[in-house]
DNA sequence: GAGTGGTCTAGACCACAGA
DNA sequence: CTGTGGTCTAGACCACTCG
């Protein structure tokens, strides 16, 4: 056959792979293979290959060749990654290691934790002062089978954390949720503003995206009873590499 | 200036959209016209210009021009009711909640109501046979202010619909919602999972989209009291035209 | 150095909308 | 009929990786 468009040859190439002709993580054939095999231009074959590519289903390895992208799409369950119970598993540190355990896949993140200056939206959720040093920032970068899938950046008032394990570099069992627990700040809800947006050019670096792809931004905050804002988070997830499921009630008039 | 690459026209373009050349809704400068003045090859425009075109920034109208995307995002709140209460205290919240007032937008929707098959995953939710026609399917395409922005289908058990107003095209005051807490089938809880995905050629063709763009697909089951999925609604959503917050419980302990 | 994808220019033809 | 964007071919040069 020959395609007439670079949307077919994009179709052709997604059908191959999905028909397992070319399996995760594998190299495809070279653009200048598929275009004399398919009889357009390489031109056009680099067209299809954008497309796919900015879906996230392949992936470039400059001066190497074209992967197909190694992992599935990952579930992050909302409603259940926050329990306890989840969150202490295997005795991992977080709601993200606790979901990457029934994978079987090896988390490894690089984190930068100290007192930082908050953004101004984010100040006036948490009711501290923007320019000063008024929040503990702990930055983490994290991969899962040393593929970077989520960045995540937390906000505690310094109020709340300072001289306890939320200022150090393990927070321990169960992660900054327990801890916060423990010192009287429970999160008792989540609230969580979500868009889609093309990545930054430090978060395309980092994660191993182009900004033509799309990530979850996602802000977090957590409530406590006495609603109280004691924490905000700020998730960048490729959106190819996660589906997202929250649970919420709703009043039933 | 002189831009050295595809990258930097889109920016450059971008920015310019940002600072207000170039209003919500007017038509920009042509490919030639942009190409000469900025020293580039049309062709190198033509790619910048699908960059921005996949972000949903701007939008085609064959033979016219290419058209800045007149509506701005609008904010979906998943728990409106539930977060009412916290609606007083300040920061973001209030500040996105704003942005909801100011949508008078008229709605206008074509609606399809009968019975139906439900797909196999939906049925299984449900706990109806998929292989005949075991459902009333409520189909729905919305646009605000002429622009399609919504696509939302709903599947309700027949033996809960039939011969109520839920199988009518008019559901009343309230919506379906309010009918099915009157039979007895209030929902208490809604569950959503969400993923990223380029739209069918359906859904573009409805949504005013092209496939390189992408879309939510949101699956919301409506749960009762006694834990039966009363009702699945499935929502097609621009990503560039819609933002999504969450509210929920989560255990404290 | 050979092979990879990334990009740019150049020129051409097409379908579509509107005067 | 003219002007619009959509697309394709052609050929070139680049930065990168690896042997």
């Amino acid at each position: 056959m020959s395609p007439s468009s670079y949307h077919e040859v994009a179709d052709v190439i997604r059908a191959a792979i999905a028909d397992g002709l070319y399996p995760r993580g594998t190299l495809l054939p070279t653009e200048d293979r598929l275009a004399t095999d398919l009889g357009v231009h390489r031109a056009t074959v680099n067209k299809a290959l954008k497309i796919l590519k900015n879906e996230g289903l392949l992936h470039v390895e400059m001066g190497v060749g074209t992967r197909v992208h190694p992992l599935p799409p990952i579930l992050r369950n909302a409603a259940t990654r926050h329990s306890r119970a989840h969150r202490e598993r295997g005795g991992v540190r977080g709601a993200l290691a606790a979901e990457l355990v029934d994978l079987a896949y090896e988390l490894d993140s690089v984190n930068t934790i100290g007192p930082g200056r908050p953004p101004k939206h984010i100040a006036a959720i948490l009711g501290v002062d923007p320019d000063s040093d008024s929040v503990i920032v702990r930055h983490r970068r994290m991969r899962a089978q040393d593929v970077p899938i989520q960045i995540a950046i937390s906000y505690i008032p310094r109020a709340i954390a300072d001289g306890t394990p939320i200022a150090e570099r393990d927070p321990g069992i169960g992660g900054i949720s327990s801890r916060l627990a423990e010192l009287g700040h429970a999160q008792v809800e989540l609230e969580e503003q979500l868009r889609v947006r093309p990545p930054t050019r430090e978060e395309a670096a980092f994660l191993g995206m182009t900004v033509e792809q799309r990530v979850y931004d996602v802000i977090q905050i957590g409530w406590t009873a006495d609603e109280r804002a004691v924490k905000v988070t700020r998730y960048i997830l490729p959106t190819y590499q996660w589906d997202l499921a929250y649970r919420y009630p709703i009043d039933p008039a």
